[in-house]
RNA sequence: GGUGAGAUACUCAAGUGGCCAACGAGGGCAGACUGUAAAUCUGCUGGCUUUCGCCUUCGGAGGUUCGAAUCCUCCUCUCACCA
């Protein structure tokens, strides 16, 4: 591959790049003598689930392990006791220690699915900020000064509505700067909510004479299932890497055509070039878009399982949807004789009350045994039933 | 510390004595259409062994009243302005 097409490909859905021609020096060196160079990420051990969202950035950093970028994992266990305030309107809570070492240990296992662990040095930012000290800290602490502090916009507003803000959280972006200059990073990458931190350790490298200014790279932030928030677990709009293949595939799935799109260029390991070409293909009427998608939901799918997982998962979902048929490992109740229809559904976890069970039901989207069900009054006698809500949601009862 | 405004269901937001399980919007769920989409249209959206019935809900606790989300008292919290 030449430099220049490695250098697209760090480029690709890049949201903003500062110093990009320190970046092409380092591609350089590394085509032309076989030098390395290290690439940082902070994470907050706080969220202890990573979703599609966080991935992207994991790409990213994997690009960079093709073209001879060494990835410098900066587990912010010493910064998760302050917490970042990015984004933030109110001061956050702090963690403990024994959350942030679970977390940071799920982090792993989760990041090596995407990460060359051969190229990955994993680091404990407590371990070089633990031995600062007070001294160490005041002198850090010089290096800014509150007015530009207080141009963030996070900050600004909180201090014009007159909302706390502890002095500790700005102590936060100069730490995790810090990092950058402790551990001499030639580039940091982020998601562009991150912009402030990421600046900060380039400003702090200049500030101690680290004999470089890491290059920034941000990456856009991921939008979530329904295509306009970003993608968060907070609003159930997410992927998460540990799902379970088939609900994976679905959930790739259910997405619109229009956000597939971001989801191939942000997600997908295919080339700028195969996906414009899919595209054209789609718009031109030649490719199916469910076929895309389906794609998409498999790669994504055997990333994180397997190819016979993902391919598990394909099957399944055809099986349910396209030829609705019902799948094979629904759940199994017992059910006493004469049960009346809404409370057997509500037995089953199909429905969360009565109420909406009766509400469905006059709706006609039960099935029992695949038969609508008119009567709301239907008493189910002994024999082996199968219900059904909607499209998705089935189990089998045994009335006895 | 002072003054004023406010707290309503998942969220936003009406309602200021009975017609209120509470307008409307968003979200969610379901139906039609389809590619399990999206967009669109339609219905539903507190609970209850069963609905022309009963129970719980409008920040919390009391009170007035035949009757309160609505009036009174105290409390808690939020916001705005002033100090």
């Amino acid at each position: 591959m030449s430099i220049n097409e490695a250098l697209e490909e760090i480029k690709r859905a890049t949201a903003e790049i500062i110093g990009f021609e320190e970046i092409e020096k380092l591609v350089r060196r590394y085509y032309e003598k076989g030098e390395e160079y290290s690439v940082k990420l902070g994470l907050d051990p706080t969220a202890p689930d990573i979703h599609l969202g966080h991935t992207v950035i994991l790409q990213k950093l994997a690009t960079f392990q093709k073209h001879g970028g060494h990835i410098q994992l900066i587990i912010g266990d010493f910064t998760a006791q302050i917490g970042d305030p990015t984004g933030k309107s109110e001061t956050r809570k702090v963690l403990s220690k024994e959350e942030i070492e679970k977390n940071a240990k799920t982090y792993q296992e989760q990041i090596f699915k995407i990460l060359d662990p051969a190229k990955t040095t994993l680091y404990f930012n407590s371990s070089w900020l633990n031995e600062l000290g007070s001294q160490g800290l005041i002198a850090l602490a010089m290096n800014y000064n509150v007015a530009r502090m207080l141009e963030r916009d996070d900050f600004e507003k909180r201090y014009k509505s007159g909302t706390p803000i502890a002095i500790s959280e700005f102590l936060y972006p100069l730490l995790q700067g810090y990092d950058s200059v402790y551990l001499k990073s030639d580039i940091e990458i982020g998601g562009t909510d991150q912009k402030f931190n990421l600046h900060m350790g380039r400003h702090l490298q200049r500030a101690y004479g680290v004999g470089k200014e890491q290059a920034i790279l941000m990456m856009p932030i991921l939008e979530g299932l329904d295509g306009v928030a970003k993608m968060s677990k907070s609003l159930g709009n997410y992927i998460g890497v540990k799902e379970e293949p088939k609900e994976m595939f679905a959930k790739v799935m259910s997405i619109s055509d229009e956000l597939m799109w971001r989801y191939y260029e942000l997600l997908s390991s295919k080339s700028l070039k195969e996906i414009e070409e899919l595209k054209r293909g789609v718009e031109s009427g030649k490719l199916h878009p469910k076929k895309v998608k389906e794609d998409l939901a498999f790669e994504i799918t055997a990333r994180f399982h397997s190819k016979e997982e993902a391919q598990r998962a394909k099957e399944a979902f055809e099986k349910q949807f396209k030829k609705k048929e019902i799948p094979d490992d629904i759940k199994e109740y017992e059910l006493e004789d004469g049960v009346w229809i809404a409370k057997a559904l509500v037995e089953t976890n199909l429905e969360p009350s009565t109420s909406q069970a009766r509400r469905d039901i006059k709706q006609g989207a039960v099935r029992v045994n695949r038969e609508k069900v008119t009567n709301e009054q239907l008493k189910l006698e002994k024999g082996e039933y199968i219900l059904q809500v909607g499209k998705r949601k089935f189990a089998k009862v045994k009335v006895v």
